[in-house]
DNA sequence: GCTGAAATTCTGGAGTG
DNA sequence: CACTCCAGAATTTCAGC
């Protein structure tokens, strides 16, 4: 990567970790002004390095306690179908959508009130791609180990009795 | 959930497309100080329903081209399992790794430098679960249509040729 | 990339319904 | 109890170097 040094990937390192971190924190762990970092991280969001932040939030609190991994088949991805795909992504239900290789060339992972909506959601799937669709295969996410980036703060789907080892740090 | 009323449920949506969105802008999409924003927020992370922010960061600027989802099917779950598992999601490569329904219960993102990575890690988890994972296999990501709940600002993995329609908004 | 100063935001406590 | 208001502290931001 041109134009990006040592600097510039641990400034990255520590935002995915800690995404609301402040610069002059930042600028503390990295050795920088703020105002450099601000810099940096100006530079690094115009080269599309960072796309963006997030909060990580438990579904079940937004009355979603249902997530799934949809899997499917698709026998081409034609430009017709990759607005469908692109429609698809811009749902508020629906985490990541990836293209893969292997048996099923896409991954879904959505958020569902029940499993009445899930199943509604394969539904209106089929009829959106039709013949195209192969195959189409949902399993449930039992639990998260992990997700995106974050430190050991994990949780269950049904309701965190794990150990609080390790508040998360903001300072 | 108890004690979460719609006003909450707005903040958690809002924090999860917008992650450094400011407590004043916050408050003021929500129709709420900044100081009552807050407090919520405090709850809401005391009650596990936020579980950490992130930055969303294009593995590539890292180092790390290529991206895999490896599927996993163990035998069984018990206790040493588990903490194989915990120790695999400690991993900074590792993105997320859920247990789920289906052929292969364990699903697992990560990041790696290249091929030669990506083969020497599936071999210690070969090696790490022996005879207890009936099979693992791995594919590759060919493109992130959607990733983390952020807006339309996609890229390929190998390295945005997409249209820039939008750029991603922080007021 | 740094400094310094102005603008903005954050934060904790007092006060209100 | 949840909210607002307010003042001091911290952070962000931008100019100039």
């Amino acid at each position: 990567m041109p134009g990006i040094d040592e600097r510039d990937r641990e400034i990255l390192r520590i935002l995915r970790s800690n995404g609301r971190i402040t610069l002059t924190e930042l600028g503390k762990k990295v050795n920088l002004s703020p105002a450099s970092v601000k810099s940096r991280l100006e530079k690094l969001e115009r080269l599309g390095a960072v796309k963006g932040y997030s909060a990580v939030i438990d579904p079940a609190f937004l009355g979603n306690p249902v997530t799934a991994l949809i899997f499917i088949r698709l026998k081409d991805v034609d430009p017709y179908t990759r607005s469908m795909l692109r429609e698809l992504a811009s749902l508020d239900n629906v985490e990541f959508l990836y293209l893969k290789t292997g048996d099923h060339n896409v991954l879904l992972k959505g958020e569902f009130r029940d499993m009445d909506e899930l199943r509604e959601f394969l539904k209106s799937l089929k009829k959106t791609f039709g013949v195209n669709a192969l195959s189409i295969e949902a399993n449930l996410v039992v639990e998260e180990l992990k997700n995106c980036w974050l430190a050991d703060t994990h949780y269950d789907s049904d309701c965190g009795r794990e150990k609080d080892y390790g508040k998360r740090q903001r300072s």
